[in-house]
DNA sequence: TTATAAATTGAATGAACGTTCAATTAATAA
DNA sequence: TTATTAATTGAACGTTCATTCAATTTATAA
């Protein structure tokens, strides 16, 4: 099966930029730690930019269906949501997740229009799991703010902004959490929880 | 005098980067722009690496010194304060500055400690201009809120979220306005201005 | 079994890469 | 002027790069 073999090849052009950086990833390296041919590569995306493009799609996907199957539950109290924002907000994904990656194919987005416009679906549905976690909290009279158009935007620019910022941190360091921690009261504030 | 040259070089290496992006700016190329032979950016950087560094340090030493040197008003009242706190959301830093580039250096942070140290002292200095703005406010009676340590931080996550998301967007449309002018209005709410 | 198609190989291509270095030119000091 | 140092050249090195392609193996269908 054609498909199969084009996800094998994208994951371990995954593999090899996590270990040594994206821009040193190249067809051949992909070819050695498959055990397979470079011509075989090249006979599934026929350029370099074609199999980056398949990369990005799947960092994109990968990270948007980890963030949709942790939301599987429903909001019906201050605590479930309150645990939701925390799960945004936290650097928990970049175990499946390689952020020097991320980062690299982000920054394509200035120059390439097939990763603009890929992010840009990707955020947007992303933004679309909060919108509707808070309209469900909002029906299910958890919170009261009901401007969730605009909320989910800034708590989304928080999440985003935050993460920018603490990936210059160590994880483990106590001022790290301590900074989460602002963020995300920050974040639930917005949210006017009624009393419960 | 070896520091200018040094300069020039990085600076060429720059512009390289901004056409044809980083990962594909290459000593050569860099030669070709100049002028001069590639031996003889050899001389003035060890290696590639070092003059990768000198790039990284030159972008975030000048986006600081723009940032810095927009501050030199004091602030005495509430629009002075929107406004500077608009400037900051504006995207009009990248007309001297290039986003591909920047965050494809942001990318490198993961790998290489060099870059990760620059950036944090250059984030931690970019936040402390927004801080000690605030303090002045606070000082001049323009503000009541008092938690400046922690009022600066969500601002520059909304600041660097906002950023992010908005790089995908036209800075022209309709749309990229209304989106700047949510975060401005939330980042501007959490200072509790006196009536002024 | 045989014919056809798909998957895979691996060598070859020319260009570009970062780096080295002996040779040359320009600038500075004695 | 001459001696010394610094700036600069450009060819050469060995490697790696993305890409091409004819040849071969493996799978599928008739």
């Amino acid at each position: 099966m054609s498909d199969q073999r084009r996800k094998e090849i994208i994951k371990s052009f995954y593999s090899v930029a996590k270990k040594i950086g994206l821009e040193n990833a190249s067809i051949a390296k992909v070819g050695d730690e498959m055990g397979i041919s470079n011509g075989l590569i090249m006979h599934y995306f026929k350029t370099k930019d074609d199999l980056l493009i398949g990369l990005n799609e799947y960092i994109l996907e990968r990270h948007l269906n980890m963030v949709s199957s942790k939301e599987s539950g429903v909001i019906n109290s201050k605590e479930e949501l309150h645990n939701f924002i925390t799960t945004l907000f936290s650097r928990k994904w970049n175990r499946y997740f390689d952020d020097g990656v991320f980062y690299s194919c982000y920054a394509l987005v200035y120059r390439k229009p097939a990763f603009n416009a890929s992010f840009k679906r990707y955020l947007e549905l992303l933004h679309e799991v909060l919108k509707d976690k808070l309209i469900e909290a909002h029906t299910n009279g958890v919170i009261k703010n009901n401007n969730i158009d605009e909320v989910t935007e800034v708590i989304f620019a928080l999440i985003d902004g935050g993460y920018y910022y603490l990936g210059l941190f160590n994880e483990s360091e106590e001022a790290y959490k301590k900074q989460v921690d602002i963020y995300v009261s920050y974040a639930v504030n917005l949210l006017d929880f009624n009393p419960s």
